[in-house]
RNA sequence: GGGCGAUUAGCUCAGAUGGUUAGAGCGUUCGAUUCACAUUCGAAAGGUCACAGGUUCGAUUCCUGUAUCGCCCACCA
């Protein structure tokens, strides 16, 4: 009974166990309707300082392929966090959200499910007709996406969202590669490329998944008189061959080299020239390379050195082009048939049993088939004058390179370069520097940006008197709108192929916040405060940005990167369709609530560690959302009058300073991107300390009716930690705390979200 | 062929710039309780901190090897 002989009350809410199925949309619509997720709002409204610093995170936008997994549902739960913590303690923060079209990947799932359902190929559709599906399922996709984003109770600013290929992000892509044709560094030219024959593409070294396989390594001569032996595991492929390569220093062949040789290998005539080239093992094998200039990359470069011919023999269909039996027949199938002709001719020298590494495409599956093409590219070692830097080491107007640039813009503690957690990963990133070729932009996909260059088709015929301009008009390179030739005002037409999908998503970070305009976002908010993905795709995409924002802007895209492990079963294998393990985010949350799902995939999760995941898990975090539902419950029953002008007996001034040291630890743990003891931390203070042993004994005070000060210290003490322990736990669990938060007799601010962060020091009559 | 990570209680994981009895959760066992708790609380059992050397007064922690598992990179034809 209270003083004035009323009976405490309590929101009536109280009086059920948490039901964050109920909860949890109408806290969603509360967080909407006051939109704190913006921070201009919060500056109009006086929540934040306009002049406080910024943080910002760019949402790795998630690939409108179908609906989100356990790893997203990770991802957002780890930079919700962050973004609240910051928040609450009086950032501008800005957390940006959108989507990705993922070209090759969303185009390959919706040509699988034409065919599927009607049995019609792209070709069938037609590249309107395919571009009109696949933009019906991106959006149906995406619409998915975002339900799933805001289920999750992640507080991005949905007025800025961004889509990797709508109209202001393709203009973004426009202009950065007019800019880096102009700069030279994107150029087209005739080179090995990977080609997929399964999705009839070009795809990137990263794109390359390698299989081992058992393989058969055939030793064998070309014909009775050649001198050499030679060893490979695809015989079908010798009839490309120009040249036998062996060491400049193999005594074995030494008075071969120069002299050349006309064989007939299975029916097909052969011009071998003998050279020496240092790339040769003389160990391997026979000590002999058979050179196939079109069909291998390291056969490509030796014919740059010697100035080989370099006949094509295999084409798109990996199918053989030669003339003679041979010809159109697969890869597979000619392999057999020369090792048949080899054996009735009596060549075979030997055949040997290997482990054989084989190239994929990961998207189809498809043996990668290396083949000359005219291709776009990006270099990354030709050197280049940039106009403006701030990149630690490379002043503005100094010559110099993508690759130095990467390597310059990461750095073993360099003030002002970008710091990767955990640091291990940055010597995998300044490996994979090293080794980087030129990057092959252009796809022969129709879902994507379309590449900016447009050609003269037929050739132009001038106006009288402009002949000589002629040359320059074949080829044009444009950011805007379709070009009109000048000299004949004839139209131009645009290169049929579009861009690797991972050339827009590595301006993210900024096209995103408005370049090429000189936006307010963008001054304000890049370079973003870091970047929060899958260690998986730390070549793919982080080292891209790297590039992109360095080349375009002269900085660094983000200041920190964070790389989190990936989510795995409770056995710690991958979760997959094929083995059923699949644990589905929106069904997590409609079991066990958002908060719980959270909560499980961030405690024991260490930066770069994979997380093992099972129900159970979530399952207990959801008892631990109805603990702090009943804490808050008993200490609004038994606290519902207090005075913060109490003085503070002894011990409650003790747990006070506690709490305040918690605050302070918690904070530190998340400054040093250590989420996952941070949660760990609060939690278990919240259960094991404050629930188990504070709550305890003050019962004993409370209810056995002690002293009238001993009581009002004690009421005053479990308010004041009950608010503190609020604010701590909100940006891990944000829905069941900020629900009790409504439900405060009085608070600080109207929504939890945007309350001041406790802060270290020690509270008044202490 | 290079490189990286992991190896701590039955399971999942913390941990310390090296120092008294190595921690938590889940699980197990025993007990209490319905007076905030779709229960909760208390207690117990359970570890030669992968193995072998070295440094040290002292190592699970640092160094060097080894093993097992996992991952990444690489144009050995």
């Amino acid at each position: 009974m209270l003083k004035d002989g009323s009976f405490p009350t309590i929101p009536e809410v109280f009086l059920k166990p948490y039901n964050s199925v109920e909860r949890e949309p109408w806290v969603n619509m509360l967080w909407d309707q006051k939109g704190y997720a913006n921070p201009d709002i919060c500056i109009k409204l006086g929540i934040t300082a306009p002049d406080a610093p910024t943080y910002s995170i760019v949402l790795p936008p998630p690939n409108v392929t179908g609906t989100l997994h356990m790893g997203h549902a990770s991802m957002l739960a780890i930079q919700d966090i962050l973004i609240r913590y910051h928040r609450m303690r009086g950032y501008r923060t800005l957390w940006l959200p959108g989507t990705d079209h993922a070209a090759i990947a969303t185009q390959s799932v919706v040509e699988k499910k034409v065919m599927k359902e009607e049995k019609l190929s792209r070709h069938d559709l037609g590249r309107d007709e395919l571009l009109r599906r696949i933009q019906q399922f991106a959006t149906e996709s995406h619409d998915m996406i975002v339900g799933q984003i805001r289920a999750m109770g992640a507080s991005v600013d949905w007025t800025r969202e961004a889509f990797t290929l709508d109209a202001k992000r393709n203009h973004a892509v426009n202009t950065a590669f007019k800019r880096m044709y102009d700069a030279g560094l994107i150029y087209r030219g005739n080179r090995i490329v990977n080609w997929d024959p399964k999705g009839q593409t070009t795809i990137s070294d990263d794109e390359i998944v390698y299989e081992e396989r058992d393989a058969k390594m055939y030793t064998f001569r070309y014909s009775k008189d050649f001198p050499i032996s030679i060893s490979t595991t695809r015989p079908e492929t010798k009839v490309g061959d120009t040249a036998v390569a062996v060491h400049p220093e193999d005594e074995r062949y030494q008075q071969y080299i120069g002299k050349e040789y006309t064989v007939v290998f299975c029916d097909v005539p052969l011009h071998i020239r003998i050279i020496a080239d240092k790339s040769v093992e003389k160990d391997f094998g026979t000590g002999a390379l058979g050179v196939t200039p079109a069909h291998s990359n390291i056969d490509w470069e030796i014919a740059d050195r010697h100035d080989l011919p370099r006949p094509q023999v295999i084409n798109e269909y990996a199918k053989m082009t030669v003339p003679g039996p041979l010809e159109g027949k697969k890869v597979t199938e000619a392999r057999e048939m020369v090792v048949e002709w080899l054996h009735s001719q009596d060549l075979l020298e030997g055949e040997v049993l290997i482990k054989q590494n084989v190239s994929t495409a990961e998207r189809t599956g498809g043996i990668v088939e290396p083949l000359p093409k005219l291709q776009w590219f990006v270099s990354v070692d030709k050197p280049f004058v940039i106009p403006h830097s701030e990149i630690p080491g490379i002043p503005s107007g100094a010559s110099t390179t993508l690759k130095a640039l990467m390597h310059a813009a990461v750095g073993a503690g360099t003030e002002g370069t970008i710091k990767i957690v955990p640091e291990r990963f940055e010597r995998v990133y300044n490996n994979w520097i090293d080794n980087l070729r030129p990057w092959c932009i252009s796809r022969q996909i129709w879902y994507g940006h379309r590449i900016p260059v447009w050609y003269h088709e037929p050739k132009c015929i001038p106006k009288p008197g402009r002949e000589e301009e002629v040359a320059q008009c074949e080829m044009v390179v444009v950011s805007g709108t379709e070009p009109i030739c000048e000299h004949c005002d004839a139209k131009y037409f645009q290169d049929a192929d579009t861009l690797d999908t991972w050339f827009s998503s590595g301006l993210w970070t900024f096209s995103t916040l408005g370049w090429p305009d000189d936006t307010a976002d963008l001054r304000d908010y890049h370079p973003t405060s870091v970047l929060e993905t899958g260690y998986d795709i730390i070549f793919f995409w982080v080292a891209r940005m790297i590039l992109m924002s360095a080349f375009h802007l002269g900085t660094i895209p983000f200041k920190n990167v964070y790389l989190h492990g990936l989510v795995r079963d409770a056995q710690g294998r991958k979760m997959s369709k094929s083995l059923g393990n699949i644990l589905n985010p929106l069904e997590m949350i409609e079991k066990y609530g958002a908060d719980a799902t959270r909560l499980s995939l961030i405690v024991g999760a260490s930066p770069g560690n994979d997380l093992k995941l099972s129900e159970d898990r979530v399952r207990g975090y959801k008892h631990f959302a109805n603990k702090v539902w009943n804490v808050a419950r008993f200490v609004l029953e038994s606290a519902d009058t207090y005075n913060d002008a109490t003085p503070y007996v002894t011990e409650d001034a003790e747990i006070m300073r506690e709490v305040h040291r918690l605050a302070e630890e918690v904070s530190q743990q998340i400054d040093s991107y250590r989420i996952d003891l941070a949660a760990d931390l609060v939690y278990h203070f919240i259960w094991h300390r404050f629930a188990d042993e504070i709550i305890e004994q003050s019962k004993l005070i409370i209810k056995a009716g002690a002293e009238e000060a001993a009581i009002a210290s004690k009421q005053r003490m479990l308010r004041e930690v009950l608010v503190t322990l609020l604010k701590l736990l909100h940006p891990f669990m944000p829905f069941v705390t900020e629900t009790i938060w409504q439900n405060l007799p009085e608070k600080e601010s109207d929504l939890l979200m945007v309350a001041p962060w406790p802060s270290s020091s020690a509270t008044n009559n202490s």
